[in-house]
DNA sequence: CTGAAAGCGCTTACAG
DNA sequence: CTGAAAGCGCTTACAG
């Protein structure tokens, strides 16, 4: 029968020719090759290989990687080229109806469920596709219906919490309404960024949901708008008016917690954490120096400690301003990832986290609740974001021209031990409602 | 020109006839029309709507959802039928064609990089790939090759970091193939699973890698297996060596961290957390088991507490502990999870973790780094696990006949403050360099 | 209630 | 070096 090779998809069901259900497929097979020869047998499908038992089992074809100039997606990416195999041993919607002795189209028709065809017809159908083990391909109906079930996400980096929340949320909500979610990464790369989303589309993406990389350049966005791509902007707010977006309320969520400690009694707070031209470090710090205005408080900016966070940045980014002529009583961390960091940065200096210094984080990744002292942090609500962002997206897709929407979402201050603590007053001059 | 609306992927460039580029548009939407009249001009095309200025802009076809008893996919979804518009709007390998004067087949052979084409055709098709603005339709090439880039991803819970890792490495090993991935989360709900598995396969998934939700049954995978889908199981040892697997080796790592806790000189060590039937577990259980008895020690069962295990259920475990006659000094947790909410607990009862009791966890996220004191944990390699995982699915896509292969990783012990302190030893007896 | 026919957007062996 | 033709596995308007 000569060695044969298995395609992604087609060949599967070969093997069984040579042992049980023997007869009745190559019988099908062979049926097949009368009723259809002179009206197909195309050119196409002869190989070299092919040698004489044509019509029972599959050619195999096999393509040789051509190195071309031009790719598809602008990108040579290896492991796309493999060798295929003919799919006679594929069940189709062709074999059903010659099984059951009906037509295709009524084949079709059941499959989808439509009320006009005869129960006797619907059961006589159904029985031929539990007998061949059909699988229905969803694929080949997407490309005749111009339809799509599956939603390209693309976020920075999956092990950072925030977005984990948020791959989940989206996960489910896509789910619920009966979507897929391709999952990639970007790394903070904007012009692998790019490559995702050409790919993704030439993939044939519903639409897609995108938390920009830094520096993400406009081309990118331009021609997702260009090709009518139904897309939602997700967590950075990347400025282009011409898409949905869903995201945190980052100003809101750090004057939420600049107002917690200045009621707790301390004046000096410091910010620390993150790098200027992050758009959302900087909203944070716009919405802190907005709260320290309206209580009156002068703005340090030697309280304003910038770094690459990490899940080490905050042990220096505390020391900085633990130097200081008057180090400051509190501080907000730009995450939660900086605010643990920041209790070590602390014990290092013998300072209790909490007691000697409080501490709120931003984020609300679950891991806050398990640090000790437990961490104050102003939840972002990724979950409610991811999901705004899924349902966002579907709805751009089911109709492209409503208009654009932006939800912002509220954040949460959820208060733990680390900021519990209220200010030892050594100075007098201020002291609202400590408790 | 009449209402439009937009498909999912078709339509996209309609706008444009209205305003700068409509002269070239609909000329060539009237020239296709001159040359195919005859040729095409398909009945399904015409839909009520149609009201003769045909052949210029899609016309619009409304499918009506119809509640049918049988679902390819086995589960009825909404969201899967929605508004299509005809394509005459999307630009095509066709279009392309005309548009630079070459035929089909040579704009393919361009796309694809054939080094058969000459360098001006070349030249002249990418220029009217950029004219045209053309989007390569990946799906209709792999309906014809039937080939696929998707690996369907099938985990638990994205939210625990154990699989969060794993699914960022499982990502980063198929992009680097050039694979998507389809992330699903089966909420260990196996009912759920069969359907994802379905769903998948339906949609061309190239291969699969499952984490089998608890209590998979068999048929899920004799189907995959029929299917001949390439499948690699992963993280949980699902009794079935019909596919590939890459997991932890669970036993081995617990036999490392009892013998750790045993050189430091700990006698009375509990297991806390897990329940009897996960695999995983009953593993780390027997893995300690061993340990114990190779030092000569006494396995008791009242050491063993078992508890769903979830953020907050190791207070309670290792109070159960505590309330024993002679409470154990250190112990094994069934995951990291559970190490840091035992540290709560025992912070609860005044006693300080790592001091007072020795704890080492099992997984090693990222965060066992950050809790206070730092927790020592017997990595299971997540990022390795899914790296491999990966390959493993990748290879046999590629060589559907390679022997099945079983790849367990090693792990690895972290050793942090948790389990720092020896063992006070107040019992004389046994005392193995305690450091 | 069912079938014949056309076509979604591609690729490829073959014949010039 | 290039084109004509067939077909991947589906769906649907139309005509019985």
């Amino acid at each position: 029968m000569g060695a044969r090779q298995h395609a992604l998809r087609g060949g599967r069901r070969s093997d069984r020719c040579q042992a049980a259900s023997h007869g009745d497929r190559c019988a099908r097979a062979d049926r097949r090759a009368d009723r259809e020869a002179g009206h197909r047998r195309p050119g196409w499908r002869r190989s070299a290989s092919d040698t004489g038992n044509a019509g029972r089992n599959g050619d195999t074809i096999h393509r040789r990687p051509e190195g071309g100039h031009f790719c598809p997606e602008g990108q040579a990416r290896p492991g796309l080229r493999r060798t295929i195999v003919r799919s006679e041993n594929r069940v189709t919607i062709n074999d059903i109806a010659r099984h059951s002795g009906v037509s295709r189209s009524t084949v079709s028709l059941v499959l989808r469920g439509s009320s006009r065809i005869s129960k006797a017809t619907v059961d006589k159908v159904k029985a031929s596709i539990d007998a061949l083990g059909y699988t229905y391909n969803r694929s080949a109906a997407n490309l005749r219906t111009q339809t799509s079930q599956a939603i390209g996400l693309i976020i920075n980096d999956l092990m950072n919490p925030f977005f984990t929340e948020l791959t989940a949320a989206i996960e489910e909500a896509a789910d619920r309404e009966g979507f897929f979610v391709y999952l990639v990464q970007s790394n903070e790369d904007p012009e692998r960024q790019n490559k995702l989303c050409t790919s993704l589309v030439e993939h044939g993406v519903a639409g897609l949901i995108i938390c920009p990389a830094t520096g993400s350049p406009r081309e990118t966005f331009d021609r997702l708008h260009t090709q009518r791509v139904p897309v939602c902007i997700a967590v950075r707010p990347f400025p282009d008016d011409r898409f949905d977006f869903s995201g945190p309320d980052n100003f809101r969520a750090a004057e939420l917690a600049t107002n917690e400690l200045l009621e707790l009694g301390h004046e000096r707070i410091a910010f620390l954490g993150g790098e200027r031209g992050n758009p959302s470090r900087d909203d944070r710090v716009a919405g802190y120096f907005k709260a320290l205005q309206q209580a009156g408080i002068t703005f340090d900016p030697e309280l304003v400690v910038e770094s690459r966070p990490s899940r080490q940045s905050g042990v220096a980014d505390v020391e900085k301003v633990l130097g200081l002529p008057n180090p400051p009583t509190a501080a907000l961390c730009y995450n939660d990832f900086v605010a643990i960091s920041v209790m070590h940065g602390l014990r290092r200096n013998e300072m209790e986290p909490g007691r000697d210094m409080a501490l709120i984080g931003f984020d609300g990744m679950p891991e806050a609740e398990m640090s000790h002292p437990t961490l104050s942090t102003v939840s972002l609500r990724p979950r409610l974001i991811g999901t705004e962002a899924a349902n966002l997206v579907i709805d751009r897709i089911k109709s492209a021209d409503r208009p654009i929407l932006r939800r912002v979402q509220s954040p949460e201050l959820v208060l733990r031990e680390s900021s519990e603590a209220p200010r030892q007053s050594n100075s007098p001059t201020r002291n609202r409602n400590p408790r």
